[in-house]
DNA sequence: TAGCAGTATTCATTTTAAAACATACTGAAA
DNA sequence: TTTCAGTATGTTTTAAAATGAATACTGCTA
């Protein structure tokens, strides 16, 4: 008789440069809800993370990139906000477009798997 | 002039089930110590984790396991014990497998990087 | 020049996860 | 029938991480 459980493969792929860990679909979407909302407060407020912890992963995010990923405005009308670069848009594509094509194979690799 | 800053893709990958994550490279580490040392609690000493932890890691695989990946020798000379079975062995071997595979294919992603 | 809303940063608090501790159980062998 | 080392499990402690609160700063606009 042949079982029945279903098994998959599942993926999590992050870009990595000297210092250790500096891109991954955490920060991505932050990036995104940055774009979308047009300040670190609302896109942090989007994903239910506290703003201190938003604001330091655009910091390393920007520090770590060789330009900068995100443009901060400060002051001014309604207070400043934060934009995207070039960079940073850029970004967003490139990991996307690898992530799909890892886990597009990924997915064929799932046949047959039994344990 | 071109920047020479180095970044490249990590992957970490997993076996999910309908209940979540199944089997990753931690129990898989768990399964080799297991094998290497013949029970639960050196294989814990050996990758300096608690023995209880380890333990329901092994209780979680087994009950999600078609069958069980380790068999369990209760008291008796040496107080038991445990081994992998046949299904444990293949487990070890299929992940490997696999993973070896997505992670060459993910190298070949890493040309071109630039953040 | 006062108001405003977002950035920047520190500090205390809470939440969560991991580890440590303690103790009962198992069964072969001496 | 006592010893022994490993399994089995609940409880307690500790450590790490996330969150929340508080405060200063910025610079356009009214």
């Amino acid at each position: 008789m042949m079982s029945n459980k279903k098994y998959n493969i599942e993926v999590r792929l992050w870009i990595e440069e000297t210092e250790g860990p500096f891109l991954g679909i955490g920060k991505i979407w932050l990036l995104e809800n940055i774009r979308k909302t047009g300040s670190i407060t609302n896109a942090a407020k989007e994903m239910k993370m506290a703003y201190r912890q938003a604001w330091q992963l655009v910091k390393e995010m920007n520090q770590r990139a060789e330009s900068p990923l995100v443009e901060k405005l400060l002051g001014g009308k309604g207070g400043g906000g934060a934009r995207l670069t070039e960079a940073g848009e850029k970004a967003i594509q490139t990991f996307h477009e690898v992530e799909k094509r890892i886990k597009d194979f990924a997915e064929k690799e799932t046949q047959n798997l039994k344990f």
